[in-house]
DNA sequence: TTTTTAGTTCGCAACTTTCCGAACTAATTT
DNA sequence: AAATTAGTTCGGAAAGTTGCGAACTAAAAA
């Protein structure tokens, strides 16, 4: 790859993560500032250059910014003497991920049950078909608790 | 449960349910609707039943079923003589639920891995953290892969 | 053939989201 | 003390989304 042709590449990998994260219910703005603080060489931006390279508002990147270290998702660091923060992408672990995964399926678990729990009929179609997706939803969330111990003893 | 505050909970249940769809990208009356399908002691619903059950327009809702259809997540059948269309919630497997999940990792591996071969320095901090992460994909996802094989046989 | 049933399609009003500029603050420099 | 730096907060304009009613279609019934 030449050096020259990587930042326009770059460029569109943020214009793509940025979609990719917006279907995972982030907004346009922060959904796209992550992808510049993964994507791009330069692994350290100030709140000043954020705005030129993203040509975004001052106040669009401030309220992100808040946004994106509240999730945990990003971070900042300063350096003795200067008083700008430096923000960066969080080095999160496999583990975050999954358990992000695991959460949901808990939650759609506990969903489930309930509606199980308030039909009339236990044996309809739907508590039984119901049923079913609740024993494999607690089969594969046992499983992935135990693949995490595995992975992390392997590591 | 006494079968007079049953039809109450179900609705209070639908709209938690139709909250939940919407943070998965449902909108409104969709996710409602799914609720419905799924919760009620009722489990195939007319057009019309589900206008007025949910008092939603006919328009959104010819819209919302055609949507909905064609996500694979509800289906109609009829039955001779009558040219209504009865609407009813398909029933899914485990698996497709796990087929979904891993999907969304690998569309996540895949970004990740354009990240890294894009990186100028492959030991800079977001690189090197990249790559673990990538790694901890593909182990999880190979994982899944045995764990449906597992989970149906033992079915 | 006309009417009714069972929906579909379209344009628009209402609502929500997103982003911006202007005005502000609090710390640091001059 | 005044000016600059590094942001934050707020109100509103612009854009996008949602859901409705009205007008439509196609099949069946009268």
């Amino acid at each position: 790859m030449e050096d020259s042709e990587r930042p326009k590449k770059q460029k569109e990998l943020i214009e793509h993560i940025g979609r990719q994260n917006e279907r995972e219910g982030f907004q346009p703005v922060p959904a796209r500032i992550m992808g510049l603080l993964m994507v791009m060489d330069k692994e350290e931006y100030t709140f000043e250059e954020i705005v030129e390279e993203m040509q975004i508002s001052k106040s669009s990147v401030s309220t992100a910014l808040k946004n994106l270290e509240i999730r945990g998702i990003i971070e900042y660091i300063t350096y003795p003497g200067d008083r700008k923060r430096y923000f960066r992408f969080v080095s999160g672990e496999i583990d975050g991920i999954v358990n992000d995964m695991e959460a949901k399926m808990m939650k759609s678990l506990e969903t489930i049950k309930q509606i199980i729990e308030l039909k009339k009929d236990p044996n309809s179609r739907n508590a039984m078909f119901l049923k079913t997706i609740s024993a494999g939803m607690e089969f594969f969330i046992q499983k992935l608790d135990e693949l995490k111990i595995e992975y992390k003893k392997n590591k």
